[in-house]
DNA sequence: CGCCAGGTTGATTTCGCTCAAGCAATGTGG
DNA sequence: CCACATTGCTTGAGCGAAATCAACCTGGCG
């Protein structure tokens, strides 16, 4: 059976989508030829969106579901660089340095994704140049958490490095609960986790275990509770701020 | 004291200069305005050009010398991010993010830096949009190299890094000596290569004398001499490709 | 001369890794 | 529906790479 494509009708890229999104500068008539030119596709957890090393065909607008931007090392374990979410777009940094992908993309959650061929792009880039300016903003913005990553990773202890993880993926999947605490679903394996922590599986599920045991945190599979938030806060505060 | 400054005076950007660099697309009208505009001035080294969360004012092209982009921590260690050669601009991260300086810059080795106030630079980006194309490539290099760091440092061990930044090094200030082996004067305490790799001044200490204890390299002071570089270009591949 | 920063060295500890086993949930095929 | 592989996660034991702490060079430099 063949994946489902389907051109995008006029369907992809909307007002309410956009919103919020490098998307949002483009004219009504560049929203139409976006759509004319784009593939919708969806995508089942596990599948590849692209490959590391391959040619930088166009890019990626993540319609819904959650994806993940790997790299792979020699003995085949991967690494988790960021996450995409609804409203995010791939493959701009390889299209824009004019370089091959130098991560794959690999679907964590059932997906749909627009699919943006690299000419209709820069037809769109020339026609438009707030596109260009809104990437290159991103882009930077990028560059600048990149840097940041590295530099805690050197600088701060694996368990610091996981709270700061889990106050980053509330914004993205948190809710507080009636009684005031937050509670989420991490939609990430304990592996990817841990790759994206620059630790092993196993460390991270010791850690997990020392953090529990203190009450901070509780934690059943995938769902996190975390009765008091702001303590968690307070520990990154002492880890960055010490005496 | 006050420290020498200089308007440009046509003589800042010059075509031989910006050979290579980002500005190269500039007119001769325009690199009028960028003379015009540009303040010049020598730093000693050890001198701050800009701190981290300054206020980015504007953008800094290194004219000659070295400049190093760190970060400093809780406890007042730094971490060396990148470094300036002549022909870099330090700055234009924040400036097209619009965020302030997340990095500090100092210089290593004596440097004159010529300062572009960000008003100028804006008018150069709109009567010129070749420039914000180079500025866009070059960010989007410079991102897909951040990840390649954290990738590294996660999966490499110490070692292999070390060799990696030898080898990198190679290309700023190697040279080839007349019996086949290299010899390069690193520009850089020990301090601020352990920092780059992620590791301790001390560990860097033990790494050094390790590897020349197997005669692979000569350490002395800052100049080193690597008798047969193709052995360490194979220690590269051989910890990528593990069987 | 003494001081100081940069570098080295040694002893000890700590953190995270490896290897190995066990367990629960989920498929899968007979 | 059950036996059995598979996958994700956890746990334990032992190991190893770097960190830490502390002392000690060494070469400027006031």
């Amino acid at each position: 059976m063949k994946p489902m494509e389907s051109k995008c009708q006029k369907t992809c890229l909307n007002p309410q989508f956009i919103e919020g999104t490098e998307w949002s500068v483009l004219s009504p008539e560049e929203i139409q030829h976006f759509n004319e030119n784009a593939i919708c596709r969806t995508y089942e957890a596990g599948e590849a969106i692209f490959y590391e090393e391959d040619d930088c065909k166009g890019l990626y607008l993540v319609k819904s579901g959650l994806v993940g931007v790997r790299k792979v090392d020699a003995e085949g374990g991967h690494v988790l660089l960021r996450l995409a979410n609804p409203g995010d777009t791939l493959g701009y940094r390889p299209l824009l340095a004019g370089e091959k992908h130098r991560a794959g993309a690999e679907v964590l959650k059932t997906a749909t994704v627009c699919f943006l061929p690299k000419i209709a792009m820069r037809h769109l880039l020339i026609s438009n140049p707030e596109l260009g300016a809104g990437f290159l903003q991103r882009t930077a913005q990028a560059l600048g958490a990149a840097d940041d990553r590295f530099f805690k990773t050197v600088t701060l202890p694996a368990r610091i490095r996981f709270i700061h993880l889990l106050m980053i993926m509330r914004e993205r999947c948190g809710r507080i609960v009636e009684d005031g605490s937050l509670y989420m679903e991490l939609p990430l394996t304990r592996r990817d986790i841990a790759s994206m922590l620059g630790i092993r599986a196993e460390s991270l599920s010791r850690l997990v275990h020392e953090i529990e045991a203190e009450g901070l945190i509780h934690f059943s599979g995938n769902l996190v509770t975390v009765s008091n938030p702001d303590q968690l806060l307070n520990e990154i505060d002492a880890g960055l701020h010490f005496p």
